[in-house]
DNA sequence: GTTATTATTGAACACTATGTTGATTAGTGA
DNA sequence: TCACTAATCAACATAGTGTTCAATAATAAC
């Protein structure tokens, strides 16, 4: 997999990473041009093609990378627990790791899940938790007819939410600890947006 | 406000809204250029510079239209009803209204929440019904250490979810009536996740 | 430490799109 | 019909693209 050593190369690539990242905050990823991301990289505006062919590309590498990391964390998600076992005071292991994940490279997520992001990637991570939650929730209602609430809106319901407060955090300065919005996310799910402020 | 009659501008306005959607139906928001928005518009790449500065400043502008449309219907909406109105077979009004809105230029819509849209019509729209969410949750809480639950953190997960039950309403091809998602986004909005697939 | 390797540099290239201008044509409203 | 003005067409300087090549510098391996 990553069978490349060479010091130049990944001084260069950390280089591109920085000035991709600190362009798109402030004007996000749309209209990216090679030369000012070489100019803020410090670099010769070929080296860029080196590396990579194209400004689009350079996102996509960059997209992978994070979008493995959390897959592989992903994997281990065990949604049935998430439905079934009650509040506790420990969050969901998996959904913290996630987090911590986030949390960890919060230079590249508090851009991409912001105002000036990506679509694409939060596309991904939505499917990410759908997949998830489509695995669990047939093995819950074998026969999709069983349910009395269409499954497809339901997932696109709680993907989407999960995300909306996984973005907060982030809109937020990450004020609070990956456990702590964990726990926010579990009590949410489980309770639903009525019952989490004490209506009947 | 719309004080434009002449039959050329008017013609060509349209020419280039058809123009842009179909692009970005393909390829998205990103990276068209004037020269393909004149030919696939079939005018004058000139003639593009007499109605808007620049590709963003179009996109923008066509923007500003949907939202503005949304922004009315949405200013009646009353949240309060949202949360204490019990289940009936007629959905929030309002709601069903802004679905209605949507589903009419499901040409725009289609491709702005979809996979190729854009980040700042979501933001957008989130940020519409969270306002609406807030002036009626600090009404029913006005003391915000009453709520167990942190407001902000709801209201971003609330919004969410439902702006994901209108992409999903739009990625599957706008299958259900407007009638049907408002009922679906009320149900779980009230019973939450669990409660609505029929868990205790 | 020397050497062979290779990433980076800098300059040049043709190409494409930009945004603007001025003169001309053609459609519109009164 | 006629004054007005939107749309067209050609031309222009500018800026970014993606590529090539020789020269330079840093690196890894011996």
């Amino acid at each position: 997999m990553t069978e490349k050593l060479d010091r130049r190369q990944l001084r260069t690539k950390q280089l591109l990473r920085q000035a991709l990242l600190s362009i798109v905050e402030t004007k996000g990823f749309d209209g990216i041009t090679v030369s000012e991301l070489a100019q803020a990289a410090g670099i010769n505006r070929g080296t860029f093609y080196l590396h990579y062919s194209d400004v689009p590309h350079m996102v996509e590498s960059i997209h992978s990378e994070m979008m493995n990391g959390l897959q592989a964390i992903m994997e281990e998600v065990d949604i049935n627990e998430l439905f079934t076992v009650p509040v506790t005071k420990e969050p969901y292991r998996v959904v913290v790791r996630v987090l911590e994940y986030m949390e960890l490279h919060t230079d590249y997520f508090k851009v991409t899940l912001g105002p000036k992001g990506d679509t694409s990637i939060l596309l991904q991570l939505k499917k990410m938790l759908q997949k998830q939650m489509y695995s669990k929730l047939t093995f819950l209602f074998p026969d999709a007819e069983m349910s009395p609430f269409p499954l497809d809106y339901l997932i696109a319901y709680a993907s989407s939410a999960n995300i909306g407060i996984i973005q907060h955090w982030f809109e937020t300065g990450c004020k609070l600890r990956p456990k702590e919005v964990a726990s926010l996310m579990l009590r949410i799910l489980q309770q639903g947006p009525r019952g989490s402020i004490g209506l009947s």
